[in-house]
Formats: C-alpha cells, sequence, structure tokens
DNA sequence: ACCTGAACACCGTTCAAGT
DNA sequence: ACCTGAACACCGTTCAAGT
C-alpha cells in the first residue's frame, strides 16, 4: 500500500520527504531535490535488502540510472547518506506530529496523539528510524556534511515547536500546571528523552535478549503514563482509560498506518 | 588522577575492565586479556586524539607493539572495536552501580543513587559512553563479532539484576507500590528509556542546538523525578528535597569520581 | 554547468612464512 | 600455537575528460 515507491494517489501521505515547503523552486532545483529523493529510496531499499553494514556508494550508484559522481554531487560521503536518511525520518515524523495534534481530546490525550505516532513511525519505517539512532552517533555524525547537520536541527526544531504547542494547551486548559522550577523546555525534554530511549532499547530488543525479556505490549504506553503522572498532567491514568485512547488514536488519526503495519506482519 | 593508564595504587577503581571475575585464568589467557586491555586503552586514546572517523586498525597496531594480525585475533572486525569499547563502558557502569547500591538511605533514595553512576559515568568516561551508543547501531553491530554480542547481552542482565535488586527493596519497604497492570519489569524499562534517552541526547547536545536549547543543569534529575513521582515511589519529590539527596550522594559515594571530573574541566 | 567512470588511495582483512 | 607484515581486495573519493 506505501511502499518504497508507490505513494496513493498523489496524495503524497507518505512521501513529503523533501524540504520544499516553504520555498519555491526553479524547475532545476526541483529535478535536483526528485533525483535526490530517488536516491535516498535506493539507498533504503539497499539496506533493508543486505542491511547497513553492506550498503556501498558503489552499489547505490549501480543500482541507479546515475554515476558515482552524480551521487557525491548528493552526498559529501557515505556517512552523509544515512544523515539524509534520518532527515527523512524527521520529515516523515513532523508530518505525523501535525496530524497527530488534530485528534479531538483532551490535552493529555494529545500527547497520546504524538506519542503514538512516535511508535507507529518507528514500526512503518523501522529502517528510518535506525538511521535516526545511527546518525546521533558521533561515528555520522562526523563525516556528515554541515548544511545536512544543520538541517536536521532545522527539522528537530520543527517537531520541537509542534510539541511546544500542545503542551502549552495543556498549561492553558490548566489541565497541567508546572511544578515548582520545572518549564515547558523540560517538560519537551522529558518527553523526548523517554519517547527516544523507549523506541532505542525497543528497536534493539532483536539483538538484545534482555531487552525482549523485558519488553511488553504497553510499555511504552506505560512509560508515557508514569511520565505524565509524574508531571501530574490531568486526567491522571487512575481516573482514564488511556489503552482506550491509543486506541482511538489508532483509529481516528492513524487508520491507515496501523493498516499498512497489518500488512507487513503478514 | 584517573588517567587513561592510570590506576589509584593498584586498587583498580576504574581497571576492573575484564571479565575475568568468575573464572579463574590461566597465566596465558591472563595475558591475552591484558594485552586486549591495552589495546583498547590506545584505540580509546586513538579516539579521543582524532574522533571516531579517523580510527583505523592501521593506526590502533602502529601506537601498540603488536601487529595487524594480532588486531585481528582480539577483534573481528574495527566495529568489533567499538563494541569492545562499549562492552568495558556496561563493566564500568556494573562497577558504579554496585556502589551506588551502598548509598545509605530510603529505597528512592538508592534509585537516584543509580542515576547519578550512570551520569556521572557519562561525564567520566564520554567516549566509553559514545561507544555504547554507538555499539547499538545496526551499522556497528552487524559487524560485531557473535561473541562478543552475547558478552554484551550477559552484561546487560547484570546490570538489570542489580537495578531489580533496588527496585524489589522499593516494594518490600512499601515505599513503591506496583500500580495497577504494571510489573518490576516495566519499571526497570522506564528506568532504563529514560536513563538512556536522556543521556543520548545530552551527548549529542554539542552537535544540535536544539537539544542545548532544551538543556539544563539539572533537567536529568527533573526527568526522574517525573518518573519517580509518576510511580508513586515515596517519599515524592514535593515532600523530599532530592537535589540535596543527588549531592549528598555525590559527596558520600562518588567523592573520587566529582573530583576527577573537577580536573577535567580545567 | 553538470555528468561520467576510470583511476587513485586508503584502509580493512587475510594468510603464507617465520618463530 | 601464535605472531608478523607484505599482499590483496574492496570500497570511498576524486577529477580530467566529455557533453
Amino acid at each position: 500500500m506505501f511502499g518504497v515507491t508507490g505513494c496513493k494517489g498523489g496524495k503524497k501521505l507518505f512521501c513529503k520527504l523533501t524540504d520544499n515547503r516553504s520555498t519555491t523552486l526553479t524547475k532545476k532545483q526541483q529535478a535536483i531535490e526528485d533525483r535526490e529523493y530517488e536516491l535516498l529510496v535506493i539507498a533504503k531499499a539497499l539496506v533493508v535488502e543486505e542491511g547497513f553494514a553492506n550498503l556501498t556508494m558503489d552499489k547505490i550508484a549501480a543500482a541507479s540510472p546515475y554515476s558515482k559522481g552524480t551521487i557525491y554531487n548528493h552526498f559529501t560521503s557515505k556517512e552523509d547518506v544515512i544523515s539524509a536518511l534520518g532527515s527523512q525520518a524527521l520529515l516523515h515524523e513532523i508530518s505525523l506530529f501535525r496530524r497527530a495534534q488534530t485528534y479531538d481530546g483532551l490535552s493529555r490525550e494529545k500527547v497520546v496523539a504524538m506519542h503514538v505516532a512516535y511508535h507507529l513511525f518507528a514500526r512503518i519505517e523501522p529502517i528510518l528510524s535506525m538511521c535516526v539512532l545511527t546518525s546521533r552517533t558521533p561515528w555520522v555524525i562526523e563525516k556528515t556534511s554541515p548544511e545536512r547537520l544543520a538541517y536536521i536541527n532545522r527539522l528537530e526544531e520543527e517537531l520541537v515547536a509542534i510539541t511546544d504547542a500542545i503542551f502549552a494547551r495543556g498549561l492553558s486548559s490548566h489541565d497541567l500546571t508546572l511544578p515548582e522550577g520545572m518549564t515547558t523546555d523540560s517538560i519537551i525534554f522529558a518527553n523526548w528523552s523517554m519517547a527516544f530511549g523507549s523506541n532505542a532499547l525497543i528497536n534493539n530488543a532483536a539483538n538484545s535478549s534482555c531487552v525482549a525479556r523485558i519488553l511488553q505490549s504497553q510499555s511504552i504506553l506505560m512509560n508515557i503514563n508514569i511520565m505524565l503522572d509524574g508531571m501530574g498532567w490531568l486526567p491522571l491514568s487512575s481516573e482514564h482509560d488511556y489503552q482506550q485512547v491509543w486506541q482511538h488514536i489508532e483509529e481516528d488519526i492513524f487508520s491507515d498506518e496501523v493498516a499498512y503495519i497489518a500488512t507487513l506482519k503478514r
């Protein structure tokens, strides 16, 4: 349904993956962006097939209609390709977070919607998710172009801005009262840490019998409940069935994504 | 004071870095282990000097008294070296966690002590900390020897066993009552996620203006307070000055480490 | 101005020879 | 049995030539 190359009827639900949102591009610039997207699709497919360890620039060139030199016009190094895939992931996350924001519910339910989005993304795009983790690594960062690092920063700030809006709503609705010494930033940091940490560990469950043993189906929601309860964000998990909220969010906002994940399992 | 090679009076405070704890080794096995440790010290120093991107097997060999072939007797690949450094990190963390357990205080204070240990480790050994993050990456895992992956798993399980003991104490002292649907495992997972996530993001602050902006000095403790409050672990942060507890832990248990970090800042 | 792919150089990795 | 380092092979990266 949402294959590597396929887009549902041009709606670009899953394909808004380049940064052509605010600026109008010349035809040539657009062509270059399209080619970069094309190359990244190829790179991702290669990783799916042969793993990160076997990804080579040669293979990317061979699997594309372009030459090695052209690949290097887009990416300064192999690691830069991974970072570019990571930035695609962020772009996709941004669009999912935007969608999560539209969930019609209490402020805390909107936060849960954001975490649903984050978790679904990790399942829809496991490879891109890995790229986000990998691209946070000095190994990769050190060989990523400064331009792309700056771009990743911009995307991250955009993500933070979206979450910021949701947290502001919690405050204005008085569902959340900032505990002493806490700021909106620290709330964002707590959410980000928990989401990133849970996700990173779960991604590695396949490699770590230890993590796999700890893991249960609802451990993500549990972590989020613990955290939001700790902030005193109303209604508390003891008073409200967030498991059901999670399901409603999946059905109302992310039904396409859930359906897609179901096809993956087969 | 605790330099790369130096150990304080043979006490091996910082140097218990190989897995020779339960088994007695022959003289030859011991020599091989010592050499592996020697090589890892060299590798770490090279990363400090020239970064991860410039680490090569040639340089490790050149900086050591051994040949390339011997390096490959210890490590199956360059990535295997990174994983080996990651396992050193885990070994060091285990010893710090053991020490954290000795803090004489309430059950929740002991949990804080563990997080202090984790945080101090990240500051004492930033490179090894990065190696833990990097070695959780498919890029590195795919080229790590199965034996080392199994070893890392063993170490992780040991870490979990230590934290398990602390959480059991919380339950037996009735400071912690498991909320419905929660198990000890989910408590461990929440703590691990939060600690790993916070740490990973902070490690990357240097590269991400976004994270740097969010960060404040006490954001780690704040995250932990939120999480433990959310579990209802008594006494709550509103009733107890955990900032002061953090300081006491640093003074009572980790004064050497704190002093060492102070020397780094200069 | 951009693309090409042969050529280069730099490692990662191996293995025959040595001890 | 283990160590050595020359040799190999495989990329990552560049750049002179082509369009």
